[in-house]
RNA sequence: GGGCCGUUAGCUCAGCUGGCAGAGCAGCUGACUCUUAAUCAGCGGGUCGGAGGUUCGAAUCCUCCACGGCUCACCA
């Protein structure tokens, strides 16, 4: 039988696992605690001079994963990495006796433990001199090149794990994706906010405007809808009482993926009962730059060719002006036959039977959405594009809606919540004829929510920011796949 | 879903207008007790993404398929 490469590296490691066994030692068995982690060993010892160690004998003991392996026969220099670094290591021959040779069994991708004494090296390198070590798990699939690393994409996200353990700037992201939604909570927190769970799987897919996926409840006999978004819930619960509250977590929408979009992608929605979205654009500032000095420790960060300015206050313009200040006549607002042909012209794709609205959207998101850099909220949107939204007050065409644009690209979306029960109903019953023409993205009508409505929610203001996109920012990545542990893809094929 | 591009050793990559499938790292054997991508000598490792086709001859040209990347569309 023919081997292939691949299975005879393996091979030879688990002939190397079969001699340890033979020697009594099982590597898959240990605990161990270590004194110290890599981290730990720098600073607290990275200041001290050579001379400093020989006067002194340090001991520590670590835990990690070989990543480099230097033979000289009777000595052997090696870097071992754990969660937050990596430490040289040097085994001698003189100090280990018998157990040294066991590193013959030894490669690069096990995990050992070891014991020693802190020293360095001729060239001043910080290293343990190992006085013990044990095997903690055998390796038996080879690492990626140590110089290159792993660059093939698709491997990159198929086996995160190896990506995780060969290229240290993938740690980072996904270490500041954490403090950017830990230092989101603590602003919460601070703010009064209550942090609540809602239901992922809905009867009725609403809060949003997005196919949804389907699954199916057995005992229920029911058909149920992974969630598009949690606001009707969490304005339920503006009914209840609650007066500030959010919910961080996962949403669903069985569209593109791009580097843009994943089908499951983290949001946070949050409500604060009497305030409008004028304060929620300020409370949004504060937000953002509480955020990012926490996590960047400044408020200019890098992304890409951009340097983006998160000082407030942010530019706020009506969509209508920003349409306006890119050169699109104000002729064209108000006449659907125009706006249309004006589209045409400049060969932005106008898909059939769209209202005057959605021609003036498709035109700002070709014209005006790419332009916006630095942070900018982008104010008062036509009703129709809005059904969960309260109309402006002195026009009711327009309702009281922004959107928080930076990059180029839409981060948050918010309004002063739309509380009247009646007006709710019409607007849903109006959207309805489009679900009833067959637009799919539509949701069936949510009786129960409007009777929440009806029981009386306060005025209050609620927004939605996308977790994954601000992370995207904050990390200078350009895929929403690299700020995604396990993206979507399909099956590998064998 | 459309367009463009990619897929060669475990990894990173060469391979020109068709003519014996290569390098570095990793691996194996040996030497070496302070290396930093250690060094030196030797060795093994390939269904060139898959299936067809053209040809005396295909990694290379053509067709289809799979997977991926970028991009457009949809969307956050």
């Amino acid at each position: 039988m023919q081997e292939t490469p691949l299975s005879e590296l393996i091979q030879q490691r688990i002939k190397k696992l079969d001699t340890l066994r033979s020697l009594g030692i099982e590597p898959y068995n240990g605990t161990f605690e270590p004194s110290h982690s890599s981290e730990q060993i720098h600073k607290e010892y990275g200041e001290l001079e050579k001379e400093q160690f020989e006067n002194q004998t340090i001991e520590v003991s670590i835990a990690g994963r070989i990543i480099l392996l230097r033979d000289f026969g009777k000595a052997v220099f090696a870097h071992l990495q754990d969660s937050k670094g990596k430490i040289q290591i040097y085994l001698r021959k003189d100090i280990l006796g018998d157990k040294f040779q066991l590193i013959k069994n030894l490669d690069i991708g096990d995990i050992i433990g070891v014991s020693g004494r802190l020293f360095r090296t001729k060239t001043n390198e910080l290293t343990i001199e190992v006085h013990n070590f044990e095997f903690l798990s055998k390796s038996l699939r080879p690492l990626p090149e140590k110089w290159h690393g792993l660059k093939d994409i698709e491997a990159r996200y198929r086996q995160r794990y190896v990506d995780l353990i060969v290229n240290p700037s993938v740690k980072e992201t996904f270490v500041k994706r954490q403090q950017i939604i830990k230092s989101l909570r603590d602003f919460l927190e601070e703010e009064g906010f209550l942090e609540v769970e809602t239901p992922m799987m809905h009867t009725i897919a609403g809060g949003a405007r997005a196919k949804p996926f389907k699954t199916y409840h057995e005992a229920l006999d029911m058909e149920l809808f992974l969630r598009i978004a949690p606001e009707l819930y969490l304005k339920r619960l503006l009914v209840g009482g609650f007066e500030r509250v959010y919910e961080i977590g996962k949403n669903f929408r069985n569209e593109g993926i791009s580097t843009k979009h994943n089908p499951e992608f983290t949001m946070i929605e949050f409500y604060v009962a009497y305030k409008d979205y004028n304060w929620l654009m300020s409370f949004t500032e504060k937000l953002l730059s509480y955020i990012v000095q926490k996590v960047c420790g400044s408020l200019q960060v890098k992304f890409g060719d951009y340097i983006l300015d998160f000082t407030p206050p942010y530019k706020k313009i009506s969509m209508y002006d920003a349409l306006k200040e890119r050169g699109v006549p104000e002729n064209i607002f108000k006449d659907a036959e125009l706006a249309r042909k004006w589209a045409l012209e400049k060969g932005i794709d106008i898909p059939k039977e769209s209202s005057l609205s959605k021609v003036l959207d498709e035109i700002f998101k070709e014209v005006v959405e790419p332009q916006l850099i630095q942070p900018t909220f982008i104010i008062d949107y036509p009703v129709e594009l809005s059904p969960l939204a309260k109309r402006k007050r002195d026009n009711p065409e327009l309702v009281e809606r922004f959107e928080l644009f930076i990059a180029g690209r839409e981060i948050a979306n918010a309004f002063s919540e739309l509380n009247d029960p009646i007006d709710q109903k019409e607007r849903f019953l109006q959207q309805l004829e489009e679900r009833l023409k067959g637009d799919e993205e539509v949701p069936e009508l949510d009786e129960d929510f409007i009777r929440a409505l009806e029981i009386g929610m306060p005025p209050a203001a609620g927004e939605g920011i996308g977790i994954d996109r601000l992370v995207m920012l904050l990390t200078d990545n350009q895929s929403i796949r690299d700020v995604i542990l396990f993206p979507l893809l399909r099956p590998e094929q064998k």
